[in-house]
DNA sequence: CTTGACACTTACATTTATGTACGTACTTAC
DNA sequence: GTAAGTACGTACATAAATGTAAGTGTCAAG
């Protein structure tokens, strides 16, 4: 009879580790988590969903961003491995980012709730006007 | 023959309302985006897609929130028309929160999130201690 | 008769996120 | 020669999110 851990082999801890489980306080997920779903981490992925982007289009392309956040939240996705910084030697200086095949898969999903948000922000509004009324009634 | 503004019906503002756009730092989106995205508005819309929950069931499945920033986040829900509170006047307090139809549109979006999240841990996780080592060498 | 559960609210303290302003070192445009 | 663009880092200040602790009123369980 076949010993179940006859086909055992060990594995860095990196690959052992099991899916996050965010209803857990603990679970490293919730950083993620945080960085994704940042004031400027949900659109500094969406930006960069149309192709690679300099730090001052970046910063043009969002609007209300300051230079402080901007580098901020690209740190925090580059540590996390969803976006890339390519820094290339000259002066002027000049830095590209990009998604990594990481960053483009959370890209989609953070996009398909922007884009939710986005179109239904009238049937969200509706609420917010119409509960305006009846604190008036 | 019959004139096209014949069937012209005047609606209110709201529902006049074009599509958000988040890249704009004045739209109002941001703000939805803002309570969606929030520490535990994401997990109370996860939470709240299986079913109906207390105020008490969703604060032992959500772990680490406290009162206060439950109460408060389901306001934000709330407030958006995300989410239904029902409130039983019978003693003791007996209140259900449920997803309304859009706050279950904008859960799934939110869901595909996190699943993405939970499922790729690993690979991010696998970044975090590849650099760590790196910083070693 | 003390305790806990329920669903909060309020006051207060703290942590975190975010903003503002300035400096950098060099280049191009005016 | 003066200003602006480039990609930040840093110090400081403020705003916002979040946490902690306590209180509320009633009931049921111990």
């Amino acid at each position: 009879m076949p010993e179940p851990d006859d086909d055992y082999t060990p594995l860095p801890l990196s690959e052992r580790m099991q899916r996050g489980d965010l209803m857990a306080a603990a679970c490293p997920s919730r950083e993620v988590l945080k960085h994704v779903t940042s004031r400027w981490g949900v659109l500094v992925l969406i930006a960069l969903e149309s192709g690679t982007l300099r730090f001052s289009e970046l910063r043009r392309t969002i609007g209300g961003v300051s230079e402080r956040m901007l580098a901020q939240t690209l740190q925090w996705l580059e540590g996390d491995g969803l976006v890339k910084r390519t820094a290339h030697d000259v002066v002027p200086p000049h830095v590209d980012y990009s998604l990594t095949p990481l960053g483009r898969e959370a890209a989609e999903k953070v996009r398909l709730l922007a884009d939710w948000i986005e179109f239904n922000l009238p049937r969200i509004a509706e609420g917010w006007t119409n509960r305006q009324n009846a604190a008036v009634d």
